[in-house]
DNA sequence: GATACGTGGTC
DNA sequence: TGACCAAGTAT
């Protein structure tokens, strides 16, 4: 950093330093219950600390709650999830999105299984698959008590606010770390590193919200600049965001007279890597016509006692593009015919073992 | 640094 | 209705 950025983002610090104590007398009163999380005087579980972590990545609480608890239920320990095929894993994060984090997960979880436990230094922590420069201070600085401030949403959002900054995400990110830091100078926050990063999140989920900041009872309404120019809501400022683009295909969902659904495996990698789909046409920036699509039916559509029928169009959006999928119902007497494809058959009482994402529920439900 | 990577809820 | 938002990571 040249001398002159480094003056004035001194200044900034000067003019705002929130205190810590005011934050953690908060959250001794405010702090929220959440299954994850340990009771006042408690120590925090690693493995509970980092699922939890690994899951609210781009997800929200209220989303995470039911799919944590299942993952807890059925694999209560790191060993158990280690243990476990990772088309298990993949089928219980199903609807969760972002799949990558359910295969680094298991790849994880055998890393950590294998060495007997999680380590404790950011470091470490950062070397393990799944876990970025975030996570790894949020599981050191809940679950082990290192001093470390992890930067999320929560943190940006709040720091932005405390200093009004007008520079725009993500550019100012690198600048945001720096001033992040700088809350956790506060020998208060240092003694209390688990209390500290939490209150944080705390803060930023009730109190200092994206939408309508509650600054009336914010433990740090008195230094916080952002509240001082009257709209703490504009910060931070962000970039505008590119608009998506269309895709389209055509998806066939084909049925046995048992009821059996014909499923195959994504690549491992990639868009839903290593989920279940339907099979179907590419995903192209045009729409392709029907006539040609259904040559590309995983089974000939002709003959006598196959009948075939456009169920209608799902609309499903993405993070970087919108889909748009034709689905095809196909009835066929049985998979023979498709012994031979890329595929697989799956009775009607094991769908629920598919590790099927939600577009691809979109379809079922479309073709039901 | 920019881009790929899901989903469901809200206003 | 659509645009934004949620405890980011990997490349």
């Amino acid at each position: 950093m040249n001398t002159l950025a480094g003056y004035v983002l001194a200044l900034h610090i000067a003019r705002v330093t929130p205190s810590a104590s005011s934050l953690l007398d908060w959250y001794a009163r405010q702090r929220r219950i959440l299954p994850w999380r340990a009771l006042p005087g408690q120590s925090a579980d690693p493995y509970a600390v980092w699922l939890s972590e690994i899951m609210l990545q781009q997800t929200t609480v209220v989303t995470v709650m039911p799919y944590y608890e299942r993952f807890l239920k059925r694999y209560p320990t790191v060993h158990d999830l280690a243990a476990s095929p990772l088309q298990d894993v993949l089928s219980a994060w199903a609807g969760l999105g972002y799949y990558s984090r359910a295969r680094n997960l298991h790849a994880c979880a055998t890393i950590v299984s294998a060495r007997g436990g999680f380590p404790d230094t950011v470091e470490q922590l950062q070397a393990l698959p799944g876990i970025g420069a975030y996570t790894a201070r949020a599981i050191a600085s809940i679950a082990f008590g290192v001093p470390v401030v992890p930067v999320d949403g929560n943190v940006e959002r709040i720091t932005a606010r405390l200093h009004a900054m007008t520079e725009p995400l993500p550019q100012a990110r690198r600048q945001l770390d720096k001033l992040a830091e700088h809350l956790n100078h506060d020998p208060d926050a240092r003694r209390a590193p688990s209390d500290f990063t939490q209150a944080l999140f705390d803060l930023g989920a009730g109190i200092c919200t994206p939408r309508r900041p509650s600054c009336l009872v914010c433990p740090w309404r008195n230094p916080c600049k952002g509240h001082e120019t009257g709209d703490p809501a504009r910060f931070p400022v962000k970039a505008p965001r590119k608009a998506k683009p269309e895709r389209h295909g055509v998806i066939f969902v084909i049925k046995s007279r048992e009821g059996a659904l014909w499923l195959r495996h994504r690549p491992e990698k990639g868009l839903l890597g290593g989920m279940t789909e339907f099979p179907g046409t590419a995903w192209l920036d045009e729409p392709i016509s029907l006539v040609h699509a259904l040559s590309q039916a995983p089974v000939a559509l002709e003959p006598e006692g196959r009948t075939w029928k456009v169920a209608g169009q799902i609309r499903h959006v993405f993070t970087h593009f919108v889909l748009n999928l034709t689905v095809v119902n196909v009835a066929i007497a049985d998979f023979s015919p498709l012994h031979n494809q890329d595929g697989f058959a799956c009775p009607p009482d094991a769908l629920k073992d598919q590790a099927l994402p939600s577009v691809m529920n979109k379809c079922l439900a479309l073709a039901q």
